[in-house]
DNA sequence: AACAGAAATTAGGCGTGCCTAATTTCATTT
DNA sequence: AAATGAAATTAGGCACGCCTAATTTCTGTT
């Protein structure tokens, strides 16, 4: 039905659009990593079509149907990862670069028939949701980053302690409210926890730093 | 590495090859649904790149590189048709459309790691044998077709009764050395069996027929 | 050997999705 | 309000993989 491609930047535009702001051609340029000029080919392609709403202004948007197809393609997406993560035995960090393959085969009915024979998993080994058939999404909840198993993401909703020390070593380190973060590894010795912020490289904090910090799946 | 073009041309190339005769520019074409002239474009492309070997005279005939690359696909292929059959809960003759496209996921062991899931099976929900990684082919035998289990493919390789009526009742149903015959239905009733003649339509032969007629898997 | 029909090839063209370079529009500072 | 730098857009072009129409080459008859 729609190009590799358009799957592709519809997808791009959902998640650039979870992230709350504008969702520019540059931003979905630098996402794709495609040049902005072919960028905005594609969006008069697509907004032709009915899946965008785009002006300069306020940037492009989804429409319903290009909402309901997007939500599609994530939801193959983590579905193929549960897959490759709990039955082929790949690691959470290497499902991702073969379910950008996979979230683009076509049939009718394949992606309810993977549901059923993974159990209906509610989320991906990143901890992100999987989109239901209906196009809903599993609430996410608040919990402590320090009971994050190793290999799961999370989005950083909120702090337990607010002390000034603690939310400058936040700022430090690049973190607030939204920041997604991986758990990389946990070190018995002393609790501290390996973490990979945002797009950043490695950092390592301690088991009393990740109680306080509040985070959603 | 290669294109899905490519790679559909390559694994043409080589089931064409597989029937014995010479590969001619419009056996593909007709094959993969594509007007001979484009297939001549191809056909320079990939000699070009060391996959086949192609004259007029002698036709196209894949290179070693080349019927490794194809082998790979069609062992992809056919395990993922193992995939959408035993775990998914596909019928055979649904498999084949959906494991077109998975046939060109590219991952470094992803076959290994698919086949160990499955339990390193031999054969597809076809009865065609899945290539190993160094390129071997599983054995087949001759077996009469009438053993065939509905939903298996299998080829003709010779016949027991050579009665001259039967030969003559052979040749009007357009059976021959090489045929592919699919058995979709086996009546109980009778013992006589419903098949699918190469791509022709469905027909009802006897079970005294079927006992007949030699396969191979 | 000449010819007809089939097969292969060449020539020219098209849609997709990308590029670079040049230009225009926008947003922010002064 | 003018200036400036960033973002968006336009113009023109390219590789891929396909097409149709015209031509050439091959093959099997006569």
């Amino acid at each position: 039905m729609y190009t590799l491609s358009e799957e592709n930047y519809l997808k791009a535009i959902y998640r650039l659009s979870a992230d709350g702001g504008k969702v520019t051609a540059s931003s979905i340029a630098e996402t794709l990593g495609n040049n902005p000029a072919s960028v905005v080919d594609m969006l008069k392609k697509i907004t032709t079509k009915r899946l965008i709403r785009y002006d300069k202004k306020h940037g492009a948007a989804l429409t319903e149907k290009g909402q309901r197809i997007a939500l599609q393609v994530v939801r193959k997406h983590r579905l193929w990862e549960v897959f490759l993560h709990e039955k082929l035995g790949y690691s959470w960090d290497e499902v991702h670069d073969i379910a950008e393959q996979m979230e683009h085969i076509q049939h009718e009915d394949l992606d309810s028939r993977l549901d059923k024979f993974l159990g209906f998993p509610k989320y991906d080994p990143h901890g992100d949701p999987i989109p239901q058939p209906n196009g809903t999404l599993a609430k996410m909840s608040k919990i402590s980053l320090s009971t994050i198993e190793p290999g799961k993401s999370c989005h950083v909703v909120g702090i337990k302690d607010t002390n000034a020390t603690f939310l400058r070593y936040l700022q430090k380190l690049n973190i607030g409210i939204g920041t997604k973060i991986t758990i990389v590894e946990r070190i018995p010795f002393d609790g501290s926890v390996v973490i990979a912020i945002g797009r950043q490289s490695q950092t390592t904090v301690s088991g009393k730093f990740a109680e306080n910090v509040l985070v959603e799946l």
